[in-house]
DNA sequence: ATCGGCTCGCGCAA
DNA sequence: TGCGCGAAGCCGAT
C-alpha cells in the first residue's frame, strides 16, 4: 500500500524521563497506557513488546483512570471505561496481563505505579504534550527506580522532530510535505501484540489486593465517584469497537463528499473521529493507512514539487486530500504547538504580536452583548445559531467543526475582554467536549484569537484585525436549518 | 446557492 | 530575489 512498518520503534519517538537503569532482573516490562489507549498501531506498546522480548520477560499493561483531574465527569469517565472494557475483552486469556485500574477516591491510586515499577525491568509510557500528562509522567519517573521511557505515538510526524513551533499551518504543511515521505516508511506495527512474549505473568496478588483492578468496566458505577455528574455520558460510545465502526462508516459513506459536505452543519459530513483520536482509541496512523489503502496509493503519486498547498500533494481524491489536511496538518500543528509550549500552551501572552496588539487596542470597545460563563453555558444568548452549537456541545460532547469556530468567535465578541473569552472557551470546551483537553483544544481556541492567522481588514470593534465570523454570514453560506431544528431550545 | 478574485507579507526555494 | 501561498474573511457575478 505504499507505506511500511518500522522494524523497530524509531529512536526519534523515544524520550527517557529519568536516569534510572533498566533492570535485567526485573520480573516484567510495564506499559503504562495514559494517552494512546489502544492495542493496535501504537508505538509505545510496540516498544514495550520489543523491550519485553529482548529481556525475555512478560509484558503487563496498566491502563489507569484517575479521579482527581480537572473536568473529570461521567462523560469523560464513561468514554474511557468503554475503551477499558474493550481491552479487557481483547486481552482475556492472552499472554499479556491487563491491569485496568479505576481510582475509587482521590489519591487511592497513589503508589500503584511505584509498586509495579519496583518490580519491573523498565516502564514504557505515552509521550503526550498536553493537559496533566506531562506533569504526571515526570513525577512518576522521578519516583521510579527503573527507567521510564515516554514514546510518541501521536502522529505521522514525530512531534519532536520539528525543532520549532510553526507560526502558520502553511509553513508547517510545507515542512510536512518535505518530511512525511520518510515518516510513511516508519509506521507502527498494526498488531504489536502478535509477538509479545508468551510467558507466565508474575504473581501480583499483593499489589492487586491493595489496588483492586477494575472487574467489569461496563458496569463501572460512576454515581459513587466524586466526579462531575452534571456532565452526562455522551450519546457516542467510546472504545475500540466503536472507533473502528465509526472510521469504516466515515470512509465508506462520507469521505468522497468530505470536501463539500464537511462545512454544512445539516450534512453531517464530518468524520466524528476526534473523540477516538483524543483518547487514543484510534491512531492517526491507522486512519491514514486506511485511506491510502482504499485509494491504492503508492509513493509515486506524491507531487514532485513541495509548495505547502492544501490539496494536491498526496495525489489522492479531493475528499481524501481534504481530510488528510485535517488529520495530519491541522491535528499535528496542535502537537507542534504544545510540545514547544509545555507550560504556557493556553496563555494569552503566547498569541502572535499583531493579534495581541490589535485585541488589546479594542479591549475597551463597547460590546453590543456581554455574557458571562453561566450564560454561555446555558445557551442563553440572543443568537439561535450560537445557542444551538452550545446545546450540541452540552448534549453530544462535540460541536460541528465549522460552527465550533463561529462558537469561539462569538465568545470573543460577547465577553468583557479577550482574556475572559479565552478562559470561557477553555472552560466550556474542556468541560463538555469529548475531544477537549487536547493539543487541538489549544490550537483551535488560539486560532479564534488570531494564532496561525493573519490580520484581516476591515478592522472592527472588539476583533480589531482578527478574523471575524458571524451567524448571519454562516447561515447565508451554509445549510443550517436542520441543525437549528435539531438543537433548538425545545429539543432536549 | 456557488464561484472566483481580492490582498500582501512571509519565508523558503532558487 | 521572486514566487506561491492563504481555516472558515468580503463582495459581486452568475
Amino acid at each position: 500500500m505504499g507505506i511500511s512498518e518500522a522494524t523497530s520503534t524509531p529512536a526519534g519517538r523515544l524520550r527517557p524521563l529519568n536516569d534510572a537503569p533498566v533492570r535485567a532482573d526485573g520480573e516484567f516490562v510495564l506499559y503504562w497506557m495514559v494517552a494512546q489507549r489502544r492495542l493496535h498501531a501504537n508505538f509505545a506498546l510496540q516498544y514495550a513488546v520489543e523491550q519485553a522480548t529482548a529481556a525475555g520477560r512478560p509484558l503487563i499493561i496498566l491502563e489507569a483512570l484517575r479521579i482527581g483531574y480537572p473536568w473529570a465527569s461521567d462523560r469523560l469517565h464513561r468514554f474511557v471505561l468503554d475503551g477499558m472494557a474493550d481491552h479487557a475483552t481483547a486481552l482475556r486469556g492472552g499472554p499479556v496481563r491487563y491491569y485496568p485500574y479505576l481510582e475509587p477516591t482521590e489519591g487511592a491510586g497513589a503508589g500503584l505505579l511505584e509498586a509495579l515499577a519496583a518490580r519491573a525491568c523498565e516502564v514504557v509510557t505515552d509521550d503526550y504534550p498536553a493537559f496533566f500528562v506531562p506533569r504526571m509522567s515526570a513525577a512518576a519517573a522521578g519516583r521510579s527506580p527503573v527507567r521510564v521511557t515516554a514514546v510518541d505515538g501521536n502522529g505521522l510526524r514525530p512531534m519532536r522532530a520539528e525543532p520549532k513551533p510553526y507560526p502558520t499551518a502553511y509553513l508547517f504543511r510545507r515542512a510536512l510535505q518535505h518530511a512525511l515521505p520518510a515518516d510513511l516508511e516508519a509506521f507502527p506495527r498494526a498488531d504489536p501484540l502478535a509477538d509479545a512474549p508468551r510467558l507466565a505473568p508474575p504473581d501480583l496478588s499483593e499489589i492487586v489486593r491493595r489496588w483492586p483492578p477494575l472487574r467489569d468496566a461496563d458496569a463501572g458505577d460512576l454515581g459513587a465517584l466524586a466526579i462531575n455528574h452534571a456532565v452526562a455520558p455522551a450519546p457516542l460510545r467510546g472504545g475500540r469497537a466503536a472507533a473502528i465502526a465509526r472510521m469504516c462508516e466515515f470512509l465508506d459513506t462520507r469521505l468522497d463528499e468530505y470536501g463539500q459536505a464537511r462545512n454544512h452543519p445539516d450534512d453531517d459530513g464530518a468524520s466524528g473521529l476526534s473523540p477516538y483520536l483524543h483518547f487514543g482509541h484510534l491512531g492517526a496512523h491507522e486512519v491514514a493507512a486506511a485511506i491510502l489503502q482504499r485509494e491504492d496509493w503508492t509513493p509515486d503519486r506524491l507531487a514532485t514539487r513541495v509548495t505547502g498547498a492544501k490539496a494536491g500533494w498526496w495525489g489522492l481524491s479531493a475528499g481524501a486530500e481534504s481530510f488528510l489536511d485535517e488529520l495530519v496538518t491541522w491535528r499535528e500543528l496542535g502537537f507542534n504547538w504544545c510540545v514547544h509550549h509545555p507550560d504556557d500552551a493556553d496563555a494569552y501572552d503566547t498569541l502572535p504580536e499583531w493579534a495581541r496588539r490589535t485585541l488589546d487596542r479594542h479591549t475597551a470597545d463597547p460590546r453590543e452583548y456581554v455574557y458571562d460563563l453561566d450564560e454561555f453555558e446555558a445557551a442563553a444568548t440572543h443568537d439561535p445559531l450560537w445557542n444551538a452549537a452550545q446545546r450540541q456541545l452540552v448534549r453530544e460532547g462535540r460541536i460541528h467543526n465549522y460552527l465550533r469556530m463561529l462558537w469561539g468567535k462569538k465568545i470573543l465578541e460577547w465577553s468583557p475582554s479577550p482574556r475572559d473569552a479565552l478562559a470561557t472557551m477553555l472552560e466550556l470546551n474542556n468541560r463538555y467536549a469529548l475531544d477537549g483537553r487536547d493539543p487541538n483544544s489549544s490550537s483551535g481556541i488560539g486560532w479564534v484569537l488570531g494564532r496561525y492567522d493573519r490580520p484581516w481588514a476591515p478592522e472592527r470593534p472588539v476583533y480589531g484585525a482578527v478574523r471575524y465570523m458571524s451567524s448571519e454570514n454562516t447561515a447565508r453560506k451554509l445549510r443550517v436549518r436542520g441543525y437549528l431544528d435539531r438543537f433548538g431550545p425545545d429539543t432536549a
